[in-house]
This record gives structure tokens, C-alpha cells and sequence, in this order.
DNA sequence: TAGGTGATCTTG
DNA sequence: AAGATCACCTAT
């Protein structure tokens, strides 16, 4: 959780077939492997989820609705299975190449807010499945640290099959910030 | 508000 | 081997 908070205002940067973007990290959601229903990797140890089983620091990458790529930070010590989903970040380099990605003419706050299209706007999919988050296709900078009392905690999204757990307030985002998927 | 989409897991 | 289930997005 405290590393879910930590990583708001942290910059995520992928380096794609030479094309570097990047943005700020502006909304996570932290997920528990020994504990909580809504992890994937609770109870599950598989092809799909032995990622999160490894040393944090690198990359959980999965496909969601046959369309969608999210992507997470594997967070704890081994076994553990703990992560980090990156829902919104704030473009900050590399916004045309983004915009092609997405198809999209006008920079406007769709851009980058959601996981399915923070993963469209870097460039990432399966291919980023375990990957090293130091590079070299995909690291992260310091940026911005924000106090607790700056951030909002909500309930995750998109998690009620996980009875109780879904009750958690383990999505974080700083307060009044506009590149949040889904303000409060 | 509903439908598209396909890997993954279960046998509902 | 087939069917259900999804940590979502976009357009009606």
C-alpha cells in the first residue's frame, strides 16, 4: 500500500522501437497476493500470475477483455505476489507519438487516463510480460513526492466479484488532480 | 447502457 | 473440448 502511494507522482518511461514517452504516474491501485480476493494471483499460482510470485520490480502485464492491456508493478519480496496497477498517468514527452497510438488528434484527458489506455499511449503490451522496470524498455524517475494528506483513497475498480475485499481503500490519487480516471 | 474481444481457467 | 469469466473502453 505505502509503495502504491509512493509511486504517485513517480515517471514512468518506455523507450519503444526507438520512440520514448513518458508521464507522470497519477493513479494506482495496490492488489495483495496472500490476502485479497481481488489479486490475481491469490490462491493462483499459474502461468499468467508467476510473475507476481518473482522479486519486485518488474513489470505484471496482462490482457483484460480480449482488448485491453493493464499494466502492474510487482512491489514485494518473492512469493509474496504483491502489485501495483498504473491506471492514469499526466503525458509529459512524447505526446504525438501517444496521440498516433491512440488514435486520437487532440491532446485531452481520454489520453492517459485509464489502465487499458495508459498501456495503448506507451506502447506496452504482452511483449513487456516480466520485464526489468530499469530499463531498457521500460524504467521509472522521481518526480514528485506527495505527503498522505494530499492523496484520496478510494475503493478499487472493477473488483466486486472479490466479495469483502473489494471493499478495501487501496486506489490512491492525488487530491483535485485532473488525469484520474474516475474522480470520486 | 450495452457490446466487442480473446487469453485463461474450470468444468458453472 | 467447450464454455464462463474477466483489474475496460467507446459509441449510441
Amino acid at each position: 500500500m505505502a509503495i502504491a502511494r509512493e509511486l504517485l507522482g513517480t515517471v514512468l518511461h518506455t523507450c519503444i522501437n526507438g520512440v520514448h514517452t513518458a508521464g507522470i504516474i497519477t493513479e494506482t491501485e495496490a492488489y495483495r497476493g496472500l490476502d485479497d480476493k481481488a489479486c490475481h494471483a491469490h490462491g493462483r499460482r499459474t502461468a499468467r500470475t508467476e510473475v507476481m510470485y518473482h522479486t519486485g520490480g518488474v513489470a505484471y502485464v496482462f490482457l483484460c477483455y480480449g482488448i485491453h492491456h493493464l499494466f502492474n508493478i510487482v512491489t514485494n519480496q518473492a512469493d509474496q505476489a504483491d502489485a501495483v496497477l498504473v491506471r492514469a498517468i499526466e503525458p509529459i514527452k512524447g505526446v504525438a507519438h501517444m496521440l498516433e497510438r491512440r488514435n486520437m488528434a487532440r491532446l485531452n484527458k481520454r489520453l492517459t487516463t485509464g489502465p487499458g489506455t495508459v498501456c495503448q499511449a506507451m506502447g506496452i503490451d504482452k511483449g513487456h510480460y516480466g520485464a526489468s522496470l530499469q530499463g531498457p524498455a521500460v524504467w521509472l524517475s522521481h518526480h514528485t513526492s506527495y505527503a498522505s494528506n494530499q492523496l484520496v483513497a478510494t475503493t478499487r475498480i472493477g473488483v466486486d466479484y472479490a466479495g469483502n475485499d473489494a471493499l478495501r481503500p487501496w486506489r490512491f490519487y492525488p487530491a483535485g488532480c485532473p488525469w484520474v480516471s474516475k474522480p470520486v
